[in-house]
DNA sequence: CAAAAACTTGACTATTTTAGTCGGGTATAT
DNA sequence: ATATACCCGACTAAAATAGTCAAGTTTTTG
């Protein structure tokens, strides 16, 4: 159970926007070189941040990312969800009918999962971008 | 972000036979008709789970297997540990050297990853199977 | 204006993981 | 005896992952 590359380095990267940005944009260039994340795929990671408007572009020289929300506003669902990250534990399906393996009614173990999932999501929904850069000052 | 299916069948094999063994041993075939589980797919499950001292089997006609622990004592996190089934939301290492993208430093989000398993493995540890079963009278 | 920096986008691909199946066992109750 | 049911390693098709590649467009600066 574990979250895919896309999801933690587009985290890594908006964190190192966060410190590093001084009102300007920032370079995915840059990000790349200071967290190590292969630039092709940065490109691919920001396409999507920027659909989904987490993000704003700066095309050109000195071009580069702006967080469009301040870092103590952008929650880390929103950046999951721009990635669709979605904590999805079970198979089963909302649906009314078909729900689970088939059957028509709701598997054995279908509320735990749905517990799950809301226990991960709160997680994701009460911690800010602002949160992961408390007590490591310019931690490259 | 999803649970693998070994490990969710584990559950829900492990939970039906807390609802239908009467200190009997529930034979996978059982299981596998109840639950609409592949067979072939629950004894590499059982296996597992057998390795691992969460069940213990009978051989011979009318065997089966039969919970170790009761359902109040058995948590969810003893499932999945015996099914590898680990929390690993990141790829960075726990060593010290070369933790995190092949820096020397803790990545930047190192600790916010290291939160968010303690975060779920808390979920885990804290249910025990026969929550699972709690306001459903034997749904199957 | 030319050139370089930097974003834009879709398509492609190797590797790994997943979700099983298959085949040939062994033990035991009846 | 024989049917039932566990035992166990090896195998495989399909999907997901983690990227790369190619071919752009836009904007700043010298």
């Amino acid at each position: 159970m574990k979250l895919n590359t896309k999801s933690r380095y587009a985290v890594m990267a908006l964190a190192d926007m966060a410190v590093f940005s001084n009102a300007n944009a920032v370079s995915l260039r840059d990000i790349s070189l200071r967290q190590g994340i292969s630039l092709l795929y940065l490109e691919q990671i920001f396409l999507r941040l920027k659909k989904n408007n987490i993000v704003k572009s700066v095309r050109g020289t000195n071009g580069g990312y702006i967080l469009i929300k301040s870092p103590k506003e952008l929650k880390i669902s929103d950046i999951l969800l721009a990635l669709d990250q979605k904590v999805k534990t079970i198979g089963c399906k909302k649906d009314s009918k078909k729900s689970c393996n088939g059957k028509s009614t709701k598997c054995i173990t279908h509320n735990f999962w749905d517990e799950l999932d809301i226990h991960i999501n709160s997680f994701f929904e009460n911690k800010k971008l602002s949160d992961l850069l408390k007590n490591k000052e310019a931690r490259i």
